[in-house]
DNA sequence: GCATGATAAATGAC
DNA sequence: GTCATTTATCATGC
């Protein structure tokens, strides 16, 4: 739902104020569930993190079930994951990654 | 169920400081002389950083809450759009 | 009391 | 997989 985003910017006019671009749709009532997890949930995400930053499915799998959160969540939250790290080391160092890259197994 | 939910253990670095007004202002003229593609390009954040004197991360994060803040009024934020209209207009016949 | 900035789930492009 | 983003939620300012 954002095939609109391309580098086509006149500056507002006017009437063009007034107009409602395609940014601008797609929300009021279709809200998006946001599912805030327990604190349990969290450290247990956080406790294997410190284990590996990435999951076998296998491994997503015992855990998901062990916390009652769905594979795809545990997926996602690992990739959130690696993203805060990334933007954390970012901010104290200046550039040099710590998160390898995918390991195959 | 549990007490849940709370305790953000880890939150210290939800500090929250405005931005100064000439920051704001500055944003806010990109943002409605972009109004139909608000999305600056990774050049035109770290110029805005640096113009505003916050962090890249901090320009997306003004984005973000930009447009879903003014897209969920439509019509209460048109006044501001009014606002820096006339400002850039003003701008513009220099 | 809401405005505002930052963060946490969730989506989608690539 | 990464990563920019959307959306709700959180924490603070005033």
């Amino acid at each position: 739902a954002k095939v609109f985003k391309r580098e086509i910017d006149e500056t507002a006019s006017t009437t063009e104020r007034n107009h409602v671009y395609e940014w601008m749709k797609g929300d009021q009532i279709r809200r998006k569930h946001r599912q805030v997890y327990t604190r349990a949930q969290t450290f247990e995400l956080e406790k294997e993190y410190r284990f590996s930053q990435y999951l076998t499915r296998k491994r997503r799998s015992e855990i998901a079930g062990g916390i009652q959160l769905s594979d795809r969540q545990v997926k996602i939250w690992f990739q959130n994951r690696r993203m805060k790290e990334k933007r954390e080391n970012l901010k104290f160092n200046n550039g040099t990654s710590s998160i390898p890259k995918q390991r195959n197994d | 169920a549990v007490m849940i939910l709370r305790s953000r253990f880890l939150d210290a670095r939800r500090k929250r400081r405005n931005f100064s007004k000439t920051a704001t202002e500055v944003l806010n003229e990109y943002f409605y002389s972009h109004l139909s593609n608000p999305y600056p390009s990774e050049e035109a954040k770290e110029e805005l950083a640096r113009k505003c004197g916050i962090s890249v991360s901090q320009v997306s994060n003004w984005f973000g809450n930009k447009r879903i803040r003014y897209k969920k009024n439509i019509g209460k934020a048109q006044e501001e759009a009014n606002l820096y209209a006339s400002k850039l207009a003003n701008q513009a016949a220099q």
